[in-house]
DNA sequence: TCGTAAATAGAATTTATTTCTATTTAGATA
DNA sequence: TATCTAAATAGAAATAAATTCTATTTACGA
């Protein structure tokens, strides 16, 4: 198994169980995000028993311990994808095909700076994501809904 | 009333009904976000009778006019409070008092530029939205949760 | 290999949101 | 001002998403 998933794991107490492995392994597959129900349809073909509870807990935890990030989707429903390095949280999400993009540039300075100077107040965290059509959605004009 | 409040509701094509004038106003006063349950539960004192499909259909109805604005917290309920001017979609939200304050700093256009040119996709719509504690909040230590 | 804290299944529950249908009402028009 | 119609509403019911609970199983350190 992937080395640095296991030390990881082991930073934050969780054991290395199969179905959190497999949890993740799903989600390292798939470059896009996924909404807990449909990680569990996965999990489902692999466990013959599987709880949705148990996906929830995983999905929580491991997004606590900044190994998935949970993209929060305007409509409310929550999904998650596996995030390769935890400090970066900043997306482009196609709305067409799910994929998600890291961005590169972060005004995070910036908005800290304004919120100590004018607002006297204090950053604890922020979430920035871009939702839009990637190179290949837009080619095609039709978007799925 | 508020005449601006009026002619928004004209363009929007929405009636100015009793129960919705009061939402407005009850989001107006409160410089605060209210989650759909407590605006219903302010509704009740001054209608008998209130559904709270009535308060969901109207914050949707009124966020998707863009008079009021959709905020997203971290912990899987949405939240609404009034916003005056609808272009302005950046906010420093105190997740003590959970007032909202506005930030005139807004990266949109280096991102637009980022995802133009790195990843050949086209922006729909961002969300911004920074986390913290206000000046009155980081004062006094104590954080309600 | 053994013991223990962590993880799990499965059922039940809670919470949030939406749908549905019959009734009422705002506001345009005569 | 009275009438009409599409929009708005209440209230009940249904759906959807997430969580809690308890007994059982399992990972993994000693």
């Amino acid at each position: 198994m992937n080395k640095d998933l296991y030390v990881a794991l082991k930073s934050l107490n969780l054991k290395a169980t199969p179905k959190r492995l497999a949890i993740l392994d799903i989600l390292v597959a798939e470059s896009v995000y996924l909404a807990p129900e449909e990680v569990w349809r996965k999990m489902r073909k692999r466990f013959k028993s599987i709880g949705l509870p148990t996906i929830y807990r995983n999905l929580e935890d491991l997004a606590n311990g900044g190994v998935l990030i949970k993209i929060i989707h305007p409509d409310r429903k929550l999904y998650y994808y596996l995030c390769a390095n935890a400090d970066h949280h900043h997306h482009f999400i196609c709305i067409n095909c799910k994929k998600v993009e890291d961005l590169s540039y972060c005004g995070a300075e910036e908005i800290e700076k304004e919120v100590k100077k004018n607002l006297k107040g204090r950053v604890i965290s922020h979430l920035m994501q871009v939702f839009g059509l990637c190179k290949d959605c837009s080619v095609s004009r039709t978007i799925a809904t």
